[in-house]
DNA sequence: TATTGTTATACTCTATAACTATA
DNA sequence: TATAGTTATAGAGTATAACAATA
């Protein structure tokens, strides 16, 4: 005892619009790093390279720069990224036919035997995150965010060179 | 030309259960910053900044401790933002009469009117955010938000030790 | 002895600039 | 001349450790 009273009494400031998105965001997205940071503790740069390795599930074979643009991270932090993954032989580079300058990156087997076992690890992790949450809000939360973050990654070039480049292509 | 495929295609990787949140929330994050960041760019320390005068605007006095918390931030960190917030007369320090070991931070009048001015200016930011975004699912999304980062902010001791100060204070 | 606030310092992450190899 | 990738380096932001004042 000493103070009067609590120190903060939590929540975002505007409760009748919420202005403070950005404080939301960051606990949120906080408190998701931690929650996860165990489950990536044994992949190279962490969520960054589970992130990666994701887009490589999907299928791509993006270019570094392409990478680095959907990661919005500077083109120069890839190298020893992608340094680290293929030492752990997660993922390889390689050279485009097409455009000699240009490194394809492609997932290993034992890059896709990995992210396997990484998705559902992070399942159980988000669960674990959202667990005094009620289920019908998570999922709510977790198909809008998404969503918006699909349109915004679309609709800001500046924030998503990706479709600068796509644009460019189909000239 | 030169490549024969786009470089990444975008949005989430799991559509199925969204276990990309990380990505989803660091996109809708960073967007958010670029787009406040000249709002704010009169503001020493900018969003932070901002964060900490809406905390005082709701009226608390917290401590510097309390502050760090609330904002999941190093008490170390907290004296040079405080340091230049109060060199640009936006609040103040006040010890604490009760324990002269604490400084209460208080917001000034000048601080309240920039506060007043910074807010009109964040809604139109967060507007022209989501410029693509259905207004319904902003504010859906908006408000989830909110309520997520509140429960997640409570629930999470670690990640909130200005709860594990309420408690101990009311033993 | 424990706690608030402070300072100095080291560390991590990221971006800037300059280079290479290809086109 | 322009671009993908690389390297070296500098900068911002953050945390760790040690200290002063107070309880």
């Amino acid at each position: 005892m000493g103070a009067e009273d609590g120190e903060c009494s939590g929540g975002p400031t505007d409760g009748a619009f919420g202005t403070d998105l950005g404080w939301s965001l960051g606990v949120i997205l906080r408190a998701w790093h931690q929650q996860v940071e165990r489950v990536v503790a044994d992949v190279p740069h962490g969520t960054r390279g589970y992130q990666i390795l994701s887009v490589l599930g999907r299928g791509d074979s993006p270019t570094q720069k392409g990478l680095a643009e959907h990661l919005s991270i500077d083109k120069t932090v890839m190298p020893y990224v992608i340094d680290a993954l293929e030492d752990a032989r997660l993922l390889a580079r390689k050279v485009d036919a097409a455009d000699r300058r240009v490194r394809r990156i492609v997932i290993t087997p034992r890059g896709r035997r990995v992210l396997g076992e990484l998705t559902t690890r992070m399942r159980t992790a988000e669960q674990a995150l959202f667990d005094d949450v009620p289920a019908s809000l998570r999922e709510s939360f977790v198909t809008q965010a998404a969503q918006i973050a699909t349109t915004i990654h679309r609709a800001h070039p500046a924030l998503n060179p990706c479709i600068a480049v796509q644009d460019a292509l189909s000239e």
